[in-house]
DNA sequence: TTCACCGTGTCT
DNA sequence: GACACGGTGAAG
């Protein structure tokens, strides 16, 4: 009898374990990295095979037999079962968890066949005269499939036949039938692979990469090149190198609809050999794309944080473009960092990553400067043009010359010039919604969301105040809830007053908003994007996503309306985000032709993460910031993980906390520093407490390992955060 | 996660 | 005594 190791594929921690099953002699040959179908309980589940174990050990308890097989080849090959369990232990989460990463998103456990289309052909003797005359439609529809040599069910539909006349067409005895994996990416011409020239500034910095390619091995290289460098142009090449290599390309992009810049660049070069992988695709799409990946008619997967999980055992290069972004950072679930896995998944696949950004995150940087990473620089614009001049403009002198305005005059004045040169500009705002909060006059109590603890953001659109931690929203009422004065005012400009405030400053300029409101709805953020690009709008307000890597040429002006909104964030990468989303934005201008230039208002104008982006002082902005850090044991000279405990009852989530506090405080006593149980900024979402803990350390993986093996890791309602951001 | 089990409490 | 509810533990 064949005993094999099961995990069964539910997100619970107590299931943890593999689980041993009978398999009967009739499903022949299954290899491990199989997914199977197994009875547990009553029910039935999804399992992965992980091993196989001898007949010989004695077992305590009865096994039953795996049901059905459900891979035609194992889903998993052993690089990447090794790869989920490194995950699991890392960023303790459960094996099953991370095994799921490199699944395609399936609720029920009905069709694992990947999806197929059934083509009809007709064989050689079949013709219309066959058909009995009075059944006309059944004759048409052989007519088309005689004249057309073959048709999918689809196609069949599109020319009006009935699903039933396809069917009795289907089983005539002249028609045969054949499963095709359904075909819906977009076909591109397929082309030579072209040359890519490279400035020599670039053929430096590729030269290693191209020989980690071509050798097999294993490198990391932080690719750190000023905003307009070029770097796209050293993923195309070193991509080029990899598919000649008949290896898969995987690129990583923080968001794939905002960045189809990059998309279209590959597409140009390669055609297809690129396949697109993002949240929007169905699943029929995700199996069709892996598929092509898998048999290697497509080389280069182009993804956001998820296609780090790609189901290939062939990788020759990871580009992660962007790499001090965000997104990576998976921030429910299982938190892990795209980066991280892109790291793990290259050292097994024997290939170099390259991690590419204008501003490198404190923890590349610093690994780079250690010699773990190759460090690679751009330093130059392509073409030479000059970094955007900035501009600093204290708000709190604004406000003593009597400017109560969100434009500073300086602001005023940049927007002024750069709608006369008739060029375009772009506006940063991190808040979205029409005003921040709304509160009474008379009494000076907010209105807050009832289920979350922060106070409700008046959106203009429906005339509504939402809550933007839970789906809460509420007319805005007329009265004071609490002690029915009228003077109900709103305060703090979001994108939506800002939008407003602008067009009635300057009629004439033609505006376009972009939020999550806005990129909520199907395609409309592209649209916004496309837009603008081809000079449909002068202004491009919006949150943080507009500073993200487009490359637009029209736009010479910048404006940040608030600088201060991360630096005031109780984090410790409070001044490095603020860094980054300055320097991106400020990288957004003079791209084209002219100058640029970059107003920048702060209520801090002397704080380092803003003067060093004045300054486009990545160096100098990494040394006092590394230096901050090693004082306070902060990552990257550190390790940190993150507790939160909730609890719809608040002294419940606490006795919880502080049982984790002493737990490890105990075990820990010299190693780690255990702060807590504390509450956060928002201490109730969604009608939960929220109670934290963090534990910092120079090395926590015997951390790890311990809490792996306790209580804590199977704790209900405790979400564990290793590396939080 | 899902399901059965058990103890408790409430209603008839 | 019948049933509903919530907490607990096991699943091969």
């Amino acid at each position: 009898m064949r005993l094999a190791e099961v995990i069964v594929n539910r997100p619970a921690k107590q299931l943890n374990k593999p689980f041993t099953y009978e398999v009967p002699d009739a499903l022949g040959v299954v290899p491990v990295g199989t997914r199977v179908a197994i009875p547990l309980g009553r029910g039935k589940e999804e399992g992965i095979i992980v091993g196989y174990v001898p007949e010989t050990v004695s077992l305590n308890f009865t096994v039953k037999p795996i049901l059905s097989v459900l891979d035609k080849t194992p889903w998993f090959t052993s690089e990447m079962l090794a790869t989920a369990k490194r995950l699991s232990h890392y960023y303790l989460c459960s094996y099953p968890d991370a095994l799921r990463l490199f699944t395609i998103d399936k609720k029920e456990l009905k069709s694992y066949e990947r999806p197929k289309v059934a083509w009809l052909y007709p064989e050689p003797f079949l013709t219309v005269e066959s058909i009995p005359a009075r059944k006309k439609r059944q004759r048409e529809a052989v007519a088309y499939l005689l004249s057309v040599g073959g048709a999918s069910y689809d196609m069949l539909k599109e020319q009006g036949f009935s699903l039933p006349i396809i069917k009795q067409v289907s089983e005539l005895s002249g028609v045969r039938r054949e499963e095709k994996y359904r075909h819906t990416y977009t076909n591109y011409d397929a082309r030579e692979i072209p040359d890519i020239p490279l400035t020599t500034a670039q053929a430096k910095a590729y030269a290693p990469i191209h020989d980690a390619i071509i050798h097999r091995r294993f490198s990391s290289f932080l690719l750190h090149g000023v905003t307009g460098s070029g770097k796209t142009q050293v993923y195309i090449k070193a991509a080029a190198a990899c598919v000649a290599e008949n290896r898969i390309a995987v690129i990583l992009v923080p968001e794939i609809m905002l960045t189809d810049q990059m998309v279209t660049r590959f597409v140009e070069a390669f055609g297809d050999e690129v396949v697109v992988f993002h949240s929007k695709l169905t699943i029929s799409e995700r199996y069709n794309n892996w598929e092509r990946l898998r048999r290697k008619d497509s080389h280069i997967i182009i993804g956001a944080r998820s296609a780090v999980f790609a189901p290939t055992d062939d990788i020759g290069l990871i580009v992660v473009d962007e790499e001090h972004d965000g997104s990576y950072k998976q921030e429910d679930m299982v938190r892990y960092h795209a980066r991280q896995i892109a790291l793990w998944r290259a050292e097994s696949n024997s290939c170099p990553v390259i991690l590419g950004s204008a501003t490198p995150s404190i923890d590349s940087y610093y690994k780079a400067k250690k010699g773990i990473y190759t460090l690679l620089e751009l330093p130059e614009r392509i073409h030479h043009q000059p970094l955007p001049t900035v501009l600093l403009v204290d708000m709190k002198e604004e406000l003593l010359h009597g400017n109560y305005s969100v434009f500073s005059d300086a602001m005023t004045d940049l927007i002024q010039r750069t709608l006369e040169k008739k060029e375009q500009m772009i506006m940063l705002l991190n808040r979205r919604g029409y005003s921040t909060f709304v509160m009474c006059r008379e009494c000076g109590e907010p209105v807050n969301c009832p289920h979350c603890d922060v106070s409700l953001v008046y959106h203009r659109a429906n005339e509504a105040l939402r809550c933007h931690y839970c789906e809460y929203h509420a007319p805005v009422p007329e009265v004071c809830p609490k002690c029915g004065s009228r003077k109900i005012k709103f305060f703090g400009s979001g994108t939506q007053r800002v939008e407003e405030e602008l067009a009635k400053r300057f009629p004439r300029a033609r505006i376009a908003r972009l939020d999550q409101d806005v990129a909520a709805k199907k395609g409309r953020g592209e649209d916004v994007l496309h837009g603008f690009a081809a000079g449909e709008y002068d202004i491009l307000l919006g949150t943080q996503m507009v500073a993200k890597g487009h490359d637009f040429e029209g736009v010479t002006a910048v404006g940040i309306l608030t600088a201060d909104s991360v630096l005031n964030i109780p984090l410790y990468t409070a001044a490095e985000r603020t860094f980054d989303l300055l320097t991106q934005a400020a990288g957004r201008a003079g791209r084209g032709k002219s100058e640029g230039h970059v107003v920048i208002q702060t209520y801090n104008p002397l704080h380092y993460a803003i003067i060093k982006s004045k300054a486009h002082d990545y160096k100098g902005f990494y040394k006092e910031e590394i230096e901050a850090r090693e004082a306070l044991g902060y990552p990257p000279c550190g390790e940190m993980i993150h507790f939160r405990m909730q609890h719809e009852k608040k002294d419940k989530a606490m006795q919880i906390a502080t049982a984790i506090v002493e737990e490890l405080s105990k075990v820990f006593d010299n190693d780690v520093e255990v702060l807590g149980p504390y509450e956060e900024g928002v201490n109730r979402v969604r009608n939960l407490y929220r109670i934290s803990v963090m534990i910092r350390g120079d090395t926590l993986s015997d951390v790890k390992k311990y809490i792996y093996h306790s209580w804590i890791f199977t704790q209900d309602g405790l979400a564990i955060d290793v590396d939080p951001m």
